[in-house]
DNA sequence: CCATATGTTACTCG
DNA sequence: ACGAGTAACATATG
């Protein structure tokens, strides 16, 4: 679910909340939650230890523990962070529990358990693959060029591959090439310099643009994007093509389209976004 | 029953 | 090597 705007509004909000407080005791529900331990090792690395800062890093959670471990979560489709308070019970899809010394307990939900704890003292063997922070500093623009006449594959593969951009997910990556006006199937290497640099452009906008509507709430069920405090966002409210199939686009009124490219559900204005030769 | 879902990875085929 | 396609993970919803 969480794509770079949604995954930085949750690390704002749990900053503010757990920071410095003793985990006294962890409840593990469902242990495939854990990616590099059994429920037990993870249960005594962290028991009596602390949480110092929580950081992101592309769709990653980052919690710098007092201990030098970190622990880094990936919330996959459907992961939430939760933050409840001493008498609050845990439910059907809560499947760890971390219980704090002030009474504070973090709630991992996750409705379809594809979220994974990764618990190390090298982030770099989790985080060391992705590609750069594409509102950091080591996004820049000559090497996001040189890097897309590299390849011949769909620019939506490319910009999805986390390796080559980290962050964007199938919401964004829909808007960024509505604004810059170029087709999803689109071959990466078959892009005009100026639509190259309006794509750079526009995935800085569309994740900007998130993060100051605190995230993409959709529809409102179990699995939808919720903050730390189990609050929507707004961005929902200003999407241009994604989840419009059938309504007019907001450039030109011509009809929305939906089609699959890389197995995901792709929206874009064929008049907009025309397939170049 | 079928298709789809904000993500990622492993595997196959050409 | 490269890129496309498929399945898998597990659950909910229309």
């Amino acid at each position: 679910m969480p794509e770079l705007p949604e995954v930085e509004t949750i690390v704002r909000g749990l900053r503010e909340k757990i920071l410095n407080k003793k985990i006294i005791k962890i409840d593990v529900n469902y242990s495939k939650t854990i990616d590099t331990h059994s429920a037990e090792d993870f249960r005594s690395i962290l028991l009596n230890s602390q949480i110092i800062d929580i950081t992101r890093r592309a769709k990653y959670i980052v919690f710098h523990i007092l201990n030098s471990y970190s622990l880094i979560l990936h919330l996959r489709m459907t992961g939430k962070v939760l933050i409840k308070t001493k008498n609050d019970i845990a439910t059907k899809h809560d499947h760890i529990t971390f219980h704090l010394e002030n009474g504070t307990q973090i709630f991992y939900n996750d409705t379809r358990k594809f979220g994974r704890f990764y618990l190390t003292k090298d982030k770099e063997k989790i985080l060391g693959k992705l590609g750069p922070e594409p509102l950091g500093n080591s996004f820049i623009y000559a090497e996001f060029s040189k890097k897309l006449a590299s390849t011949q594959r769909k620019i939506k593969a490319v910009l999805l591959d986390q390796s080559f951009i980290a962050g964007l997910g199938n919401i964004y990556t829909d808007e960024a090439l509505w604004e810059a006006r170029i087709h999803p199937e689109q071959p990466a290497n078959n892009i005009s310099q100026s639509k190259q640099k309006a794509l750079f452009e526009a995935i800085k906008n569309v994740l900007i643009k998130g993060i100051e509507n605190r995230g993409t709430s959709l529809g409102d069920g179990q699995g939808n994007y919720a903050s730390s405090g189990n609050n929507r966002g707004n961005n929902q409210n200003t999407l241009n093509v994604f989840a419009k199939t059938g309504k007019p686009c907001p450039n030109c009124e011509n009809i929305i389209q939906k089609i699959v490219v890389t197995q995901r559900g792709t929206h874009f204005c064929p008049m907009c976004q025309k397939l170049k030769k």
